[in-house]
RNA sequence: GGAGAAGUAGCGAAGUGGCUAAACGCGGCUGACUGUAACUCAGCUCCCUUCGGGUUCGGUGGUUCGAAUCCGCCCUUCUCCA
């Protein structure tokens, strides 16, 4: 089966750009392609895993990847999809984040090999451009109705868009145009919502060189509902381990809706479809148990399977019969510590008042019993082994270790 | 450069002198119901506190017994014109 074909049945392919020649020359030979991430934050999150996938089968297939980091374009920020401009991030701050995403994507990808994938920073070559020049060699091809045309310009349009980052778009082209002249590439990825900076460079590349290029845009990640998946309490669903634990990550999927486990299972694990089909004969509280599947295959793939052994060893323990405090997060606590200080050091409350509200609401336990005393200290016996259990509502638990 | 409009809690949006810590919606949290879901329902959602108090409505300075609400200046944003 053609590998676009094998992308589609996984649910990741939203739209492809000239599928039919794209699926013959997939076939004919191995290609480059690209995709980028942009590093506005330390961490890639749970939106980004389907891209991942997406890049890790075809370099499976034979094609070589290139990853290319966008610290050059994050200066700009893109304004499709949000209605702010972009906060400009500190030069130091887009360094670090690119580390940080490098590190993630090798979970994906392979460095090594005979089509070992190529990572790349586009600000190498952005912040070389000369403005007149570049104006010359590629604003020309560029028209502003089409590019306001565009979607995601629309919104903006109302409120005001500013050229700086209106340039966003023809950046991304450029990149496209670069990667092309230099390393052949012939096809982009990107996440759907960046559909009208991809065929930009798709579009750039045939007014430049007259050559056709391809462009896939993948599936967003979302919810039964069609909102964006990837919110927690505590913000986004990250795929650093220490933004958000293995523990955390495992708990969001086993708590996912039930109209979400069959996609989540077909985008986000590497189980066959003849056996997700079979999962899904599940009826009712079985649908549970597909649930936990699911997770720690997730789990799995994002933090090694050591890790969602222990997630889902600690979610049991929690849940279940089982044993393992292992993934649990902990946090510090001492005989005679206000209760109050260490629920906000977990999290819980941002406030001694929101805290208190919980405790009104009989939202707060420790050691499974509920807390009803605002001005409760640690004692001794709530102590086993060195460790307490406060739990916020019926899902959060942490550990409380004594120092 | 000229003319207008607007800035209210995480967001959207009411409020145009006291009854306003500020309607309503979204989001978030807790509880009930459940299958550790979804849906639905109830409560909570500035800060400190037992009552009670403190600080808020872009900033600042005034008017007033009393201001988110009136006035001056400043900042920011938007729209239209050139």
């Amino acid at each position: 089966m053609n590998i676009i074909d094998e992308l589609r049945q996984r649910g990741y392919i939203e739209q492809v750009m000239f599928e039919d020649s794209l699926k013959e020359l997939l076939e004919k030979e191995k290609i480059t392609f690209y995709i980028g991430f942009d590093p506005t934050a330390d961490s890639l999150h749970i939106g980004h895993l389907i891209q991942l996938m997406v890049i890790s089968k075809l370099q499976k297939a034979g094609h070589r990847p290139i990853v290319l980091i966008g610290d050059g374009t994050a200066m700009i920020g893109d304004p499709s999809d949000r209605n702010d401009m972009r906060q400009m991030l500190s030069v130091e701050q887009l360094k670090a984040n690119t580390d940080a995403v490098k590190k993630q994507v090798e979970r994906f990808v392979s460095f090594e090999g005979e089509n070992a994938a190529i990572l790349l920073t586009n600000g190498e070559w952005l912040t070389k451009l000369n403005l007149l020049e570049y104006m010359r060699d590629v604003g020309v091809h560029f028209n502003v109705n089409k590019m306001l045309a565009a979607e995601c310009y629309k919104a903006r349009l109302k409120d005001g868009l500013t050229f700086f980052e209106m340039t966003y778009m023809t950046l991304q082209a450029y990149d496209f145009m670069h990667l092309y002249e230099k390393y052949n590439c012939k096809l982009q990825v990107g996440g759907n919502d960046q559909w009208s900076n991809v065929i930009a460079g798709v579009g750039l590349n045939r007014k430049k060189y007259g050559v056709e290029t391809y462009a896939i845009g993948t599936q967003l990640l979302a919810n039964a509902d069609g909102t964006k998946m990837g919110k927690t309490m505590g913000g986004a669903l990250w795929l650093d381990k220490d933004k958000l634990s293995p523990y955390e990550f495992y708990q969001h999927f086993v708590n996912i809706e039930d109209a979400s486990v069959k996609n989540v299972l077909k985008q986000l694990t590497y189980l066959p479809l003849e056996a997700i089909e079979e999962l899904m004969l599940a009826k009712y509280e079985e649908i549970n148990e597909v649930k936990k599947i699911a997770a720690f295959e997730i789990t799995k793939i994002v933090h090694g399977e050591e890790e969602a052994i222990k997630a889902r060893e600690s979610s049991e323990a929690m849940f279940g019969e089982g044993v393992s405090l292992d993934g649990v997060p902990e946090i510090e606590g001492n005989i005679g510590d206000d209760l109050i200080d260490i629920a906000i050091k977990a999290g819980f409350g941002s406030s001694r008042g929101q805290i208190k509200t919980l405790i009104k609401q009989e939202g707060l336990s420790l050691n499974e019993e509920l807390v009803l005393d605002m001005n409760y200290t640690l004692k001794e016996e709530d102590f086993k082994d060195n460790i307490a259990i406060i739990k916020k509502g019926k899902k959060i638990y942490y550990k409380i270790v004594k120092q």
